[in-house]
DNA sequence: CGAACTATTGACTGCCATCAATTAGTGTGG
DNA sequence: CCACACTAATTGATGGCAGTCAATAGTTCG
């Protein structure tokens, strides 16, 4: 009868945190590569936050206590000059994690686009799971090596490229990224605002204005509403965006 | 007499590889973190190669099939637009390592800028060393983390500021790294070219020109023989450099 | 429906790119 | 060691792309 208890109870931690069962990003999060016994550790640790558009997850400078993963919508990256001038490093989503980088204190700013769902994790006992959990280490590496990629593919937009190859970059890159999660190829939504875009492609508001509306007139986009776009010629767009 | 001759071979076999014994580069490389039997494995697997200037280490799109630790020199990464126009990612110099993101193929080019000394990794042996050693996977992640701190802010230096401040951030940058390393603090080394230089920064030849001549009207830095550069005045530097 | 914000469009400016010519530096062979 | 050739760097003149300033149009949401 003990014996039967405590398999039982057993079982019971082995299993899959019920938090979890329900996450549709669990399968594109970091969590994928964690077994039951290690999930239930980082859950126990963790928990579920929800933040609105406009509101920040992170402010630079602050001290780095936590670390997230995205559990839906979306969160922009960004860095500040001192005067002001705004440099945006990206925009994550679902299945993304946020926190890899950071030393004491968190090096960039992170913003909610959108409604924003996260997990969220004290640093010390997910740095205590990470050194003791290859696996999750593994992973993080990976996300690291993709997102070093990511900057660098970056970095030739921003250091090479003309606005309009910008442009047509920024929205193939969404478009792909959409799609990539499961959204209808072609369809892409900016819940950003135009200057949010500036920044992102080292440009000002009117020129990211100006080179959609040119677009626009080429019929190679279409503007739906709430930000929403749909690429009508996907070739145009990978013709002017000069992709490596 | 047989088990004082196996004692003997397990030390000879735990022992610092001579190899390495004599890397002034070990200090600082991924190394530092492996103990003797795990650094004599990677040593056995590696050889130390020797580029000119000028050479490619690695060219974009060849298959990935080794990564390298700088052991002396200094090397360019570096990315191209299908047109020509080349973004240059980085400057790396003894200590770093070379193919922490590589898929199947390499995504960037490396090109030595002096001569360069390298010991060189088949991947294949040294991704199954990474797995087998937490410590080293530990290492790589802190390094990619460094990675994409720095190449953050080569973003907001790209998108956000303005040539000047370009340059200065560049020399500051440059001079600092040259400290941590252990040279004469305000006093670099230029072994690349302006138009390196500019590729680097997201401007011309001209412009970088233009922009260290007046920095020397200004004596805030003077130019010496072969690319060397002291710094006169770090303030007026940094004051014109909109640092973070 | 209307207020408030955001995006677009237009006119003009300026920073950096481009084109061109000169100067300086580097390496080589007589 | 010096003269020469070649490359790299600097400087100057001009142009153009994207930025700035300003006004209008369009969205979104209470």
């Amino acid at each position: 009868m003990d014996m039967n208890y405590s398999t039982f109870a057993a079982s019971e931690q082995t299993g899959c945190p019920e938090l979890c069962e329900a996450c549709s990003a669990r399968t594109i999060s970091i969590c994928k590569v964690l077994p039951h016994p290690e999930l239930r550790r980082l859950a126990d640790c963790g928990s579920v936050k929800s933040y609105a558009p406009g509101e920040h997850l992170i402010r630079e400078g602050d001290a780095s206590n936590n670390v997230f993963n995205i559990t839906d919508g979306m969160v922009m990256l960004f860095r500040l000059l001192s005067d002001g001038r705004r440099q945006v490093l990206g925009f994550l989503l679902k299945g993304d994690f946020i926190g890899l980088t950071a030393g004491a204190e968190y090096d960039i700013g992170v913003l909610a686009m959108t409604r924003v769902q996260v997990c969220r994790f004290p640093r010390l006992p997910f740095r205590r799971l990470l050194l003791e959990t290859p696996l999750l280490e593994q992973e993080l590496l990976a996300r690291a090596s993709d997102e070093l990629l990511s900057a660098r593919t970056h970095l030739t937009l921003l250091g090479r490229k003309t606005a309009m190859e910008r442009v047509c970059s920024f929205l193939l890159h969404l478009a792909d990224r959409e799609a990539r999660l499961g959204g209808a190829p072609d369809l892409l939504f900016l819940p950003m605002t135009r200057t949010d875009i500036a920044d992102y492609l080292g440009l000002t508001t009117e020129t990211v204005s100006r080179s959609m509306s040119f677009l626009k007139r080429l019929k190679a986009v279409q503007l739906l509403d709430h930000g929403a776009v749909r690429i009508l010629q996907r070739s145009q767009l990978v013709s002017l965006s000069e992709n490596i």
